[in-house]
DNA sequence: TTGATTTGACCGGG
DNA sequence: CCCGGTCAAATCAA
């Protein structure tokens, strides 16, 4: 179990190595607009500032982690990725350094056919295969911006074979478009994202009442302790003015302590915990930067609403 | 006309 | 060779 905490390109460092060299690549793109449109190299600069900040949020809360609750042989986080030496302590896959990340949803039934679950991001459908043995195709979808701004992300959407009114999507990549970018400009009143804050947006999925967390780094005993008597997670939402369901005052929200948050059930997979949360009814997707941290939170708010999440307690 | 979707071709890994 | 993922030309839609 503990192997997931480093694996594949390890950790935040791994992650913030990826981000620079996306900067940096920004970085160019801009260079090469500096004579063009002024709105152009103000979005390319916006983008390049807002990566910028999240890598710093990785490197603090990697930091802020690792002197505790990493498991050793953990090489300085800045230097494994480009310092060759991968970790052996992956022992599956070696291909696809992408993040998959895969969610069941309930098709929105009424209405618009089998119009792709609607997730807060733009996306552009550019494939669509019969499967071996699934009743149902596979479609395949690119982030829009993948041009424009070299995001990679990808997903594919595919009913299930038992339940047609399911429809299983599965995230490859992250987004690096400057998506999550109004997050940290809502939360511009008053203090800052708190300390151990990761900015998200949320994918409206469906109207589940749960939140769910996958491939979480934290030992076992952890995961115990959340079973027993601990909040499970912390949640901190501050959504945008005027958006969503949740007022300005109300946020920030979390999540209360009550019996039905503890109902984790470690037993039940160790990398899928699925979490009742009654505070937020809701659907969303929520992807931190930490390669082992997972969230799916899901809310009801709103498409593409941007929040803030406390992940303090994760880091424990 | 531009941008997205459709759909068979193409291609690489197993 | 088969299968799954991607490309790209044709087509559709705003």
């Amino acid at each position: 179990m503990d192997m997931e905490i480093v694996h594949g390109n390890g950790g935040g460092g791994g992650l913030v190595v990826t981000e620079l060299s996306h900067i940096k690549e920004l970085v160019t793109q801009l260079q090469g607009h500096l004579g063009g449109s002024p709105e152009l190299c103000r979005h390319l600069a916006a983008q390049i500032s807002s990566v910028t900040e999240h890598s710093i949020t990785l490197i603090t809360s990697f930091h802020l982690d690792g002197g505790r609750k990493r498991s050793a042989g953990d090489v300085s986080p800045l230097s494994d990725a480009s310092g060759g030496a991968p970790f052996k302590t992956a022992k599956k896959r070696k291909t696809s350094e992408k993040k998959r990340h895969q969610v069941r949803v309930s098709s929105p039934g009424a209405g618009s056919g089998d119009n792709p679950v609607d997730d807060g991001h733009s996306w552009r459908k550019y494939g669509q295969k019969e499967i071996l043995g699934a009743k149902h195709p596979r479609a395949y979808y690119r982030c829009t911006h993948r041009h424009s701004q070299g995001c990679a992300a990808t997903k594919q959407v595919q009913r299930a074979d038992e339940d047609p009114t399911l429809i299983d999507v599965v995230y490859l990549g992250e987004h690096t478009c400057g998506q999550r970018a109004a997050a940290g400009q809502a939360a511009t009143t008053g203090a800052e994202a708190p300390e151990h804050s990761l900015g998200a947006t949320v994918q409206s999925l469906s109207s589940d009442l749960t939140v769910k967390v996958e491939g979480l780094a934290v030992e076992p005993e952890i995961l115990q302790a959340w079973g027993a008597n601990t909040t499970p997670f912390y949640l901190l939402a501050t959504p945008p003015a005027g958006r969503g369901c949740l007022a300005e005052e109300q946020g920030p929200l979390s999540v209360p302590s009550t019996s039905e948050n503890r109902d984790v059930s470690p037993a039940a997979s160790d990398s899928n915990h699925v979490v009742p949360f009654p505070a937020f009814e809701a659907a969303g997707d929520l992807q931190f930067g930490l390669e082992e941290v997972l969230v799916s939170a899901f809310h009801e708010c709103g498409d593409g609403l941007d929040i803030d999440i406390d992940i303090s307690s994760f880091l424990v």
